[in-house]
RNA sequence: CGGGGUGUAGCGCAGCCCGGUUAGCGCGCUUCGUUCGGGACGAAGAGGUCGGGAGUUCGAAUCUCCCCACCCCGACCA
């Protein structure tokens, strides 16, 4: 393609509304243009992009036995009201103004219905239907570019099995197929088990991408592949000592000491001496959680333990609930519902507030003064601590959720009626699973990890042109000829070429816009090299130059691409 | 939805606090000339509902009120 004739508008200046790095480049080096919050036009380099990425996906999932369709975005709202899920999804989901339509979020719903009565025996199965697609959600804060959009494009694939067994096979499919996709694609990736949520199956996986824009953080261990959403996480972690000797308790006044590092400097102890305390309401009644030292409370591991509604204590509540402000209370005399941390099981002489302002209590023996203390798992896991499996050292990190997959089972199939005989004539719910892949994520997370400071670096299997040629000066007669034999010869050997045919920018500018878009090599055709028959190659990734023989070219280009 | 910020030419910004000619600057764009291997130079140009509405005032980009859009943090996130 020629750059004089083509829309690639790259941009100097970064814009003002992008702040992650994929996100500026995308915009500078021409790819995308933000039409409105979390809506975006690919323009043509990036689209091409988006091709691979899909072709990609294709391939794979073909390889498996996949079945590509195109189901609609605009669907009846009846269906998803059927099964609970206009309730659900509730503002995510777009609903259409003049007719009773939705925009599909995703579509469980849609290839159940298609199933019904079509496939309606064990030997229909199994099916792989995938599709990828345009998806709405009316996500309440769009961001980070293209990672959370309201529009954005999905890989969708959906498997319908006679049983969970056979759904397990499916299942280990598409983990397998989706190794493959983000290997090809070259990211660097990890796997995390995660609660599947209110899609409504069992098991679940997520494919994930480091970085700083993600929206989830996860503990993981390089050594083991240990990776967990902190909300579940596990480390190994020291509990606190039990002694031989229980002291009893004694109050101690600590005026306007609240803080547990207060509470170590002022009684010259150690951390792992002192319990703090939260204090939540749980549908209703107060609930007093004991943290071993400054461990913070991890609310969601707290959500699952208790389940039902939980919110932190207001601050004006305390006092009516314990007796004291927040920085002096404690278990003993607490007068209702006490749960602590595992690493605090049976300990004793330890420190904790007094519920009384400005007083706390040592020697308190959770065995002995608080025998109805019930314990789990609380606490969250930070870097540094070791991990469970291998005993490495696990780091907690934000990252990206690029693909999930999920063993759904029968809820639609059964919302829905979707039914099949086995060989006794038998009739049993499909069992069903779910496999999303967000396609610009593949893209952004790929840029996240592949750039520098002069812009992108691709490589090949993504990269939008195998080669970008430039031309300077293309009104010198010799450059030009030169330079439209090389593009003419490159596109006959089959690659992919970009060509910087511009007359009117100077030498300088074409460099920085080949560094900026980042085609994996360059071929830089110059008065000064071509009067020996000869073209400088580089080499975006690492700037590596060569100046080879224009006889030579195709030779050497074999060897770098 | 809570908190913070921004909105002035295609892009990046100044001007606003303290109201007063014709609203500026850099980049980009157009024309001509020069230059031609690391974001060239000169000259001449084009381009603006100052986010929208209402108000205060002799006079509003600037002050007041309402609304909208976009960005960031949080909540949320099958």
């Amino acid at each position: 393609m020629r750059l004089s004739k083509s829309f690639i508008p790259t941009l100097k200046e970064v814009p003002a509304e992008a702040v992650i790095p994929s996100h500026i480049l995308m915009i500078r080096s021409g790819l995308v243009r933000q039409l409105s919050a979390g809506i975006y036009t690919w323009l043509p380099l990036g689209y091409k992009v988006i091709r691979k990425i899909m072709d990609i996906i294709r391939e794979e999932m073909n390889a498996i036995g996949g079945q590509e369709f195109h189901y609609p975005a605009l669907n009846p709202k009846e269906i998803w009201e059927q099964t609970g899920r206009v309730e659900a999804f509730g503002d995510i989901l777009f609903h259409i103004k003049n007719r009773e339509y939705v925009l599909a979020p995703t579509h469980e719903e849609i290839v159940a219905y298609h199933a019904k009565g079509a496939v309606v025996s064990y030997k229909d199965m199994p099916q792989i239907w995938y599709q990828i697609q345009t998806k709405f959600r009316n996500e309440p804060r769009p961001r980070s570019g293209v990672i959370r959009g309201r529009q954005f494009i999905m890989k969708d694939a959906y498997t319908l099995d006679r049983s969970f067994e056979d759904l397990d096979k499916a299942y280990d499919l598409h983990d397998k197929a989706y190794r493959k996709i983000f290997d090809r694609c070259g990211l660097k990736y990890f796997v995390v088990g995660a609660s599947s949520g209110a899609m409504g199956g069992s098991k679940s996986e997520e494919f994930m991408v480091k970085s700083d824009a993600g929206e989830d953080t996860v503990a993981y261990c390089e050594k083991c592949g240990y990776a967990a959403n902190v909300e579940v996480a596990q480390s190994v972690s020291t509990n606190a000592k039990r002694h031989n000797e229980s002291k009893p308790p004694y109050e101690i006044s600590t005026p306007n000491v609240k803080s547990i590092d207060e509470l170590c400097e002022f009684l010259k102890i150690d951390e792992h001496e002192t319990a703090k305390s939260r204090v939540y309401v749980h549908d209703g009644v107060p609930v007093l959680v004991l943290m071993l030292g400054n461990d913070e409370v991890n609310e969601s591991k707290l959500g699952s333990v208790l389940g039902g509604n939980v919110r932190s204590c207001h601050p004006d509540e305390l006092k009516e609930i314990s007796g004291a402000d927040a920085g002096s209370i404690g278990p003993i005399g607490f007068k209702y519902r006490i749960i602590a941390d595992n690493l605090l099981k049976d300990a004793n002489n330890l420190y904790s507030g007094a519920n009384k302002n400005d007083y706390h209590i040592g020697g308190i023996d959770l065995q002995r003064d608080v025998p109805g203390t019930e314990y789990f798992d609380l606490r969250t896991v930070e870097s540094g601590e070791k991990c469970t499996r291998c005993n490495s050292t696990l780091e907690v990190f934000k990252a990206i959720e690029l693909g999930h997959i999920f063993k759904l089972g029968t809820k639609y199939s059964e919302a829905l009626g979707v039914m099949y005989l086995d060989e006794h004539g038998k009739e049993h719910p499909i069992v069903m699973g779910s496999y999303g892949i967000g396609v610009e994520r593949i893209f952004a997370c790929y840029l996240e990890q592949n750039y520098d400071d002069k812009g992108i670096i691709w490589k090949k299997p993504l990269s939008p042109f195998d080669i970008q040629l430039i031309g300077l000066n293309m009104k010198n007669a010799t450059v030009t000829e030169a330079s439209e034999k090389i593009y003419n010869d490159l596109q006959k050997q089959g690659y992919e070429v970009l060509f910087d045919d511009r007359t009117d920018v100077s030498a300088g500018f074409k460099f920085n816009d080949a560094d900026l878009l980042g085609m994996p090599v360059q071929v830089i055709a110059g008065e000064k090299n071509l009067k020996d028959g000869k073209v400088e190659v580089k080499l975006r990734a690492t700037n590596e130059k060569q100046i080879v023989e224009l006889s030579n070219l195709n030779v050497k280009l074999k060897e770098l691409i």
